[in-house]
DNA sequence: GTGGTCTAGACCACA
DNA sequence: GTGGTCTAGACCACG
């Protein structure tokens, strides 16, 4: 439905493949990629994502496995049916893990709850605006 | 003075050498390591972290780039002076590019801002009553 | 373009790993490698190099933190853009330094400057014959 | 005679070591240490230069086998009778080699002779007026 | 095939 | 004993 945007930072922490496999989760948990929906063809997100073609191949074989897509060979690449509710709890899982480690790392170095309760309003104060995409999980 | 605990995961996204890098970052400045304090031996907090003494070594020759570190050969390693200012400036800066990025991640699945908030509120509960730590900073 | 010709002395004060940063630095610095030009593979210039691998991995890690390689790991490793005017500074820095180095350890032996343009006009004489690499920076 | 003065730099190129025999070699060859006369205490000097006693030690230890210095067990250290004109040998011996590393790198950059003599003289320039020091060799 | 990182073990020089 | 560097060999993930 809406356009699938990626972006992939080669020198991040998470390897790119499994950015890509986050990223379009993510993408289906929120619906902007709706069950049965097709994906554009390899050659053409890996040029977007500068990616090789082979990483993005990667990405949905593992999203394969998760259930989240479906492969139907010769056709393409498809959104499986009930793969939202699978991507949801897939990407709550993520989202409570990073913010888990986050605090704790916070923890670590002596800040209070006051702290990160600060940070995480100043966080979200400078991206306010996006309330607009809508559709809550 | 406060005990140095170091701890590894061989497997997360974050590499061994990155991991030291931010926990003795994250120590010095939440005032755990103070200026001036020496570090436990290479090979000491080597066997202590599980890694190899060349891993330790690499996250030592980082940190004293970053001016956090301070290399005496045949010495020892120290808190550089004036670490706690830097160590904190780059803990902070650490901080918050984590969060943007869990805020833009959660933003890209369509959740809303009270959904963030309300994880946010949960992930501290559930990590309620560690704030005897104290020393904010 | 021209034919990057590394020779490494382990014997020298220099470790091997700093003589790989000076050389290619200069390299850099004097055209020889013109940016966005591919550095032989990792494993290859160690074996021309007689060196180990890691060590040329070092020294490439270095290069890339002062800006003069960039590396595209899986694909190669490049001259950076815009690495001819950092490395000429670079190297600049290097020779002047060097240079002073060696003049002030003469003066401290009480030699005048006479015997110092004595000592390296015979040293360019011994040398001459080799302007033809022309290419002034 | 003229108060003998130590500089190490704990991480130049030379070892400490290393430093200090050349800088005494380069005294003696300057005459700024006579032959005959007594070195300081090796406690006074390893804490002149910031250096371990040990590490003045080795050095004392290596101009011996060069004949420059001579240990008088239970009374101090000399300068070896004689001491001189070895001295001036190996300092010019170091000069020499060390301009011709000088030499050799800058030409391997690509740079002119005019170049190098343009360097050099500005070198010299900078360091003006330091010729009242003397003793040509 | 390519670079990146880690493990393992050795050697050096300083403290 | 202490850090620094190198050698050697393995594994990973991308191209």
């Amino acid at each position: 439905m809406a356009r699938l945007a990626i972006a992939i930072d080669p020198k991040a922490d998470q390897s790119p493949s499994e950015q890509l496999v986050q990223q379009v989760c993510f993408a289906v948990a929120g619906g902007v990629l709706a069950p049965g929906e097709r994906l554009p063809p390899v050659r053409v997100l890996a040029v977007e994502a500068s990616v090789n073609p082979n990483t993005v191949g990667k990405a949905w074989r593992d999203l394969e496995r998760m259930g989240v897509l479906d492969s139907k060979p010769g056709d393409g690449v498809f959104v499986a049916s009930g793969a939202a509710a699978r991507a949801r709890e897939a990407r709550d899982l993520w989202l409570s893990a990073a913010l888990a480690r986050w605090i704790d790392d916070a923890r670590s170095s002596g800040l209070t709850q006051a702290d990160l309760e600060r940070c995480f309003a100043q966080a979200l104060y400078v991206r306010r605006g996006w309330k607009q995409i809508g559709e809550s999980a």
